[in-house]
DNA sequence: CAGGATCCTGGCTGATACTG
DNA sequence: CAGTATCAGCCAGGATCCTG
């Protein structure tokens, strides 16, 4: 079974079968460094430690594994140059490109939405914490 | 600090900035279960244990704390009618439709790429762990 | 029916140190 | 420079039982 069930002949709502698509998205891009990394392969080239830097706040750790895993979905592209000191540089791949355009979408509905949502957030504590 | 360093007067990759906007879009609605929660509610008013049916796997624990999580940030209304037994219906909030929308785009991006996706994987698989 | 309370685990994550 | 290795902590999430 893959996304809560939802798979070859299990009978499911319509909708719930888009939910485990969009869910699909979120397994590989939703930790907590990959949007950064993309956005910043998507400028061009970029190197480890460059990345390390504009990243702000991750790990040599963090950045290695999620690079890996961005690698292995194929949105990113790992190019070693055998010199010496080491040399790599990461790509984002067509479909990255692609994916970095989705996103848009769902930076304007935040950019839209941030003070309803902050509002929103208030009043509910407002309401409920102080009982 | 907010977002990994991404705060007031922070001296930022503007792309960062993007990145950073992404991920208060997935602080909300990252988890495991958001978003089948959320189309399910786009569809119309949808009690408890409609919801624990349709969002198959899901525990009444999760189903609880998602609920409380989305309520508070604006996405869904919860109507409670004060009968006995007691009757809940949660509804999508405009501004959750709106986001519902914007995730299309991550949806046909999704399915657009699957296989080429999941032959990345297997070919990386192939290269690296049987080295 | 729609939850709340508790306990517990696995995996993600961070800190630190070492290396080809 | 671009990693790898190891240890330790946290928290989302699951299992189970209880209730207005």
């Amino acid at each position: 079974m893959e996304c809560a069930g939802v798979a070859s002949d299990t009978p499911f709502t319509p909708g719930q079968a888009r939910a485990c698509t969009v869910r699909e998205v979120l397994d590989r891009v939703g930790g907590k460094w990959s949007i950064g990394i993309l956005v910043a392969a998507s400028q061009g080239p970029v190197r480890f430690t460059e990345l390390e830097r504009q990243i702000e706040g991750i790990s040599r750790r963090m950045l290695t594994l999620t690079l890996r895993n961005l690698e292995r979905d194929g949105l990113l592209h790992r190019r070693v140059y055998p010199t010496v000191p080491p040399k790599v540089e990461y790509t984002a791949t067509p479909i990255a490109l692609e994916l970095y355009e989705s996103l848009v979408a769902l930076t304007s509905w935040a950019e839209r939405h941030r003070s309803t949502i902050a509002a929103a957030r208030a009043a509910y504590d407002r309401e409920h914490d102080r009982a």
